[in-house]
RNA sequence: GCUCCCAUAGUUUAACGGUAGAACGCAGCAAUGGUAAUGCUGAAAUUCAAGUUCGAUUCUUGGUGGGAGCACCA
């Protein structure tokens, strides 16, 4: 008898060789329906794997996240197999779940496989499906597995890098047999909704060294009603894609002149300058001064920054008066310069410089991607001196700023703190030590969670990263608070202390949004183009009824809008009252104001809010004064 | 940079290797209106270079740009 401890606490008897399935169906049998795998000591594993020894067990059923992983790595082999059966010729290389769904990467050696190809394959994982069958794992010698995959190279190099002394597992179904870890669902008859989406290149083992690989992706939910939702969430994606909305917003603009360099139109430079006055204001209430450091300075300056010598290849260089110079990739370095320039007192601590600085970095052709990747950028910088034992204080301070802006812009967001990384690092171990309890004293202050990525951080110092979640269920990483043990060294950065010594002083680089650039193209997919009031290019659409009667008096509100400096608006073509409204819908444009007759004699407005279907009259100084409230407070 | 895919008016798109067609937008004219498209008329396009062909938007090669990924991303 054996010992099985569940997650509850409790402890029951069973006898040796119990499969997990066998436990769900003593429980109770529609347990054992909902079941997929099972936790056994933590590792996750088929259900039928017996179990030898006292051991914790946790059943997982469809509603754990685990079984998501299992259900998708399982419809990977699926579609390895319906390959395979199509194109006998096709070798594996790897095959995992994903977040959102699995992928597997196949070499088909001289055929070229396109996206229509993908329903064929998934006709035949259908039909695969249909027919039925077990998956079942075994155990097998090294020997064997070698002499098994004899003509899979890719699965023949993963065999060699298992350890010596590794069990060797492989999974059946069918005609298709895999070189798997596991665990798996125990029949393919549960793989009934997945969808193929898209193949791509990927280089074998993701070195680029290496031969590229077709990687075909897909997705599976456990029921229909999942995949359709997260299929739908895909076209909703694609619907909000800001390259689409910025142009049909008339935001920015890319020039075959300039790959990866935008071109900001009236209505984005709005939008811009919108979020660069906030991020002057909030900076400005905390106490933050403000520098703008030139485009491009001397190699020389780049030597001393290390720059010249790890980020060179990113980097345009031309010739000023025969000299080399470099336009800069980051604003640090001239942030280093404008500190040196004169002496600095322990008293002045902390010493918070932001700079909007523009960067520029050659990134590759095809990392390029609309305002999320681009060859030009503003970085909402900023670079904070002070002591030691300021630390805790102010990224704590600066937790608190990034918090309250986040929430302005409807962005969730988490805390990573990245640490020392394992080999290549500067400084000491202490230091480090120090520096990193510092950054979480500071997030634990604040009463907020944290994720910790060990040897994650950069060579020259720990930090966090702070990343937003957006409407569409999409992760991004904007805010960053970094602090730097390498520049003061190399820049001989001092302050003179409370005994009239010079001392290094601690320095922190810290961006809230990143990049603007990026930063917006995040808030357009966010928003779907409907940004709020405050930030929206045109606020309010006036709409005269009849031109003749009403063009007036939808002059004279526009003039009471403008006085409060609200962006309003009217188009005073021969168009039908429909049309008008229309195209201030499709522009979403925040709110619409119909004027004609009725309005005119009672001093009102009756307006419409973008997205809402209710039309309400009111005094036009209330709409006024009310419209002004509502962008004040950046609703 | 690599693999695959794509490139037609300002925008979205149609055209067996044989006259480039539409919608929106723009311009002109008429219609004067109450919450998502009034009608008529007009101007406006084959990414660039070479090749195959009697003839190329269509086929081939290359350039440029874009997309999906990979690699990259202090």
């Amino acid at each position: 008898m054996i010992e099985i401890t569940f997650p509850d606490g409790n402890k029951k008897k069973y006898d040796k060789h119990v499969t997990p399935e066998a436990i769900a169906q003593g429980i109770s049998p529609s347990l054992k329906k909902r079941c997929v795998a099972a936790k056994v000591n933590d590792n996750l594993v088929d259900l039928n794997r017996p179990i030898e020894e006292d051991a914790s067990l946790r059943l997982i059923t469809k509603k754990d996240p685990e079984a998501l992983d299992v259900l998708r790595h399982s419809t990977a082999h699926l579609m390895a197999e319906a390959i395979k059966q199509m194109y006998p010729d096709a070798n594996f290389g790897v095959g995992p779940a994903i977040d959102e769904g699995f992928y597997y990467d196949v070499d088909f050696h001289d055929v070229t496989l396109s996206e229509d190809d993908l329903p064929a394959i998934e006709e035949r994982m259908q039909s695969i499906v249909d027919q039925g069958g077990k998956i079942t794992r075994s155990v097998i010698s090294r020997e064997e597995t070698l002499e098994l995959f004899k003509d899979d190279p890719y699965k023949l190099e993963l065999i060699r890098d298992l350890p010596e002394d590794e069990a060797i597992s492989i999974y059946r179904q069918d005609t298709f047999t895999d070189l798997c870890r596991g665990p798996h669902v125990p029949d393919v008859s549960w793989l009934k909704h997945f969808k193929l989406l898209s193949l791509a290149g990927a280089y074998w083992r993701g070195n680029s060294d290496n031969k590229q690989l077709t990687r075909i992706y897909g997705t599976a939910f456990f029921s229909e009603k999942d995949l359709n939702n997260h299929l739908h969430l895909l076209e909703e994606r694609k619907k909000r894609d800001h390259r689409k909305l910025g142009k049909e917003l008339d935001l920015f603009m890319l020039s075959e002149y300039g790959p990866g360099f935008p071109f900001w139109l009236p209505n984005g430079m709005i939008i811009r300058k919108e979020i660069e006055d906030y991020w002057y204001d909030v900076h400005e209430e905390e106490g933050y001064e403000f520098i703008q450091t030139p485009i491009m300075l001397n190699k020389d300056l780049w030597e001393v920054s290390g720059h010249w010598e790890n980020y060179r290849e990113n980097m345009y260089t031309s010739e000023i008066d025969d000299k080399a110079f470099a336009i800069k990739p980051m604003n640090c370095p001239g942030g280093m310069l404008a500190y040196n320039r004169k002496l600095h007192s322990y008293r002045d601590f902390p010493h918070r410089v932001g700079e909007l600085g523009l960067v520029h970095r050659h990134e590759a052709s095809g990392a390029l991607n609309g305002l999320f990747r681009v060859r030009a950028f503003t970085q909402d910088d900023a670079h904070i001196f002070m002591t030691k034992d300021m630390i805790v204080d102010e990224v704590a301070k600066l937790i608190d700023l990034y918090d309250r802006v986040y929430k302005v812009f409807d962005l969730d967001y988490h805390i990573e703190l990245s640490t020392r990384p394992d080999d290549k690092f500067i400084g000491e171990v202490s230091v480090w030590d120090a520096s990193e309890k510092a950054l979480e004293d500071a997030i634990v202050s604040m009463g907020k969670d944290y994720k910790v990525n060990p040897g994650d951080g950069a060579f020259y110092g720990p930090k966090l990263d702070f990343k937003l979640r957006d409407s569409m269920n999409r992760i991004w990483q904007c805010g960053t608070i970094q602090l730097d043990m390498n520049l003061p060294e190399r820049f001989d950065l001092t302050y003179i202390d409370h005994d009239g010594s010079k001392q290094r002083p601690v320095m922190l680089h810290r961006a809230l949004f990143g990049s603007i650039e990026r930063f917006i193209g995040i808030l357009i997919e966010h928003y779907a183009g409907a940004f709020p009031t405050w930030l929206a290019p045109v606020q309010v659409e006036v709409i005269p009824v009849n031109l003749d009667l009403h063009s007036d008096y939808a002059k004279e509100i526009i003039g009471l809008l403008k006085e409060q400096d609200v962006r309003a608006e009217s188009d005073f073509r021969e168009e039908k009252l429909g049309y008008k409204i229309r195209e201030a819908q499709t522009k979403k444009i925040p709110y619409q104001i119909v004027i004609g007759d009725n309005e005119l004699e009672a001093g009102t407005v009756t307006y419409r809010k973008y997205g809402e279907k209710k039309q309400i009259t009111v005094p036009a100084a209330t709409f006024v004064s009310m419209i002004k409230e509502e962008i004040d407070t950046k609703q």
